[in-house]
DNA sequence: CGTTGATGTAATCGGATGATTACTTGGACT
DNA sequence: AGTCCAAGTAATCATCCGATTACATCAACG
């Protein structure tokens, strides 16, 4: 029989990848504990024991997301910062962070883990990368304090816009568009970009 | 027998407000889907099925904590616009939301409220909210666009850190202890104040 | 070929949890 | 004292979900 490409077995590595794709989206937009394993495994095409399999523990492969999303966040700012500045770093780096708004559910999903600082395992590593991102604005980046907090101020209510899925709705209350036109018209248009699909859970 | 003043019994109103209060702490550590309402119910010193009862469903309970937050944001602010001025307007609302702190868990509740924007019930609640203070900011407050922006930037960043407990590893941490010391050294001992006792879950 | 190890699934288990039911207790008011 | 309703709980149910086990399937290699 013909065999169809997306059909043929995978290497475990290449399919921890899709699971880990697929676990930003799930956890991005249930949350930790609002998510479950089975979505998961259907979000990326395989079944729910495999993802446990492959990962471990649902609270490993949370982990496993929230590394990935923290190390996509930090290569793609060191990659802006090696590139030949044309613009305010300030502007670069929140041109990288929206770029990130490809990958689904990345920032919901940090989101979350910042809000489980209480959790015995997640906590801690949520602070960690809370702090490792403050250290590369500071150091590496240059922020004076001022700057690198009203960046992650405004990174934080992006991601609450996001998650509370205002883009919806910014042409039914005038609010809202205004809230959008006013203060992130670049944002609303990356936003606008990646989130016409309304197949997302919920 | 004597009676003990904290055993008599109370009308199911008294009882409510004394639920709400502990369903603020519940879900603000564990988040909606995290926390249970057998939790909710032992914090508030009653059995689980009476939880049920004077709230219909865990999911109206975290709607009645919800709009219970909004309530006391909004009346908070509106009462210290009614006051004799002291200060910028910023710096008095900064006040009042720094004061509300005293309600444990409420910051993170409205952040994990703003994170289910998927959710059938919860998202569309939880946008109204949110846009309802945005209204507030900028028609009765009178802040300017960016002023506002700014403005609920640096409450989700305050919230974000109060998720994170960032503040148990202040003195841990120099990052971090720069993080506060720099940026919001009024919020430091806010939080300080209202955070010391560790009885709190995870 | 056929053996072997990695990829992958079906079936199922056990614990947790929201909700329901049926019951008890206390106090207010005749 | 006795009635009655609101306050409150113990026991239990049904469902969901993460994890485990046991089994199937593919492909590489001798």
């Amino acid at each position: 029989m013909v065999q169809n490409g997306t059909q043929r077995r995978m290497s475990s590595d290449e399919r921890r990848a899709e699971i880990l794709l697929a676990a930003h989206a799930v956890f991005g937009a249930r949350g930790y504990e609002g998510a479950t394993t089975d979505e998961v495994a259907r979000a990326a095409g395989v079944s729910q024991p495999y993802v446990v399999r492959l990962f471990g523990t649902k609270e490993s492969l949370f982990l496993a997301v929230l590394h990935d999303a923290l190390d996509q966040l930090l290569d793609g700012f060191r990659a802006e910062l090696d590139a030949p500045a044309d613009a305010p770093a300030q502007e670069r780096m929140g041109a990288v962070y929206l770029r990130l708004l490809q990958v689904r559910g990345l920032h919901q999903t940090l989101s979350h883990a910042f809000l489980l600082g209480g959790h015995p395992v997640i906590g801690p590593a949520a602070r960690q990368g809370f702090v490792k991102v403050w250290r590369f604005l500071r150091d590496e980046a240059g922020f004076d304090a001022d700057t690198a907090q009203s960046f992650l101020a405004e990174g934080m209510l992006i991601n609450t816009m996001i998650g509370l899925r205002l883009i919806d709705e910014v042409d039914a209350d005038a609010g809202i568009h205004e809230l959008f036109e006013t203060c992130f018209p670049t944002t609303m248009r990356a936003v606008r970009d990646v989130a016409p699909r309304g197949n997302e859970p919920w």
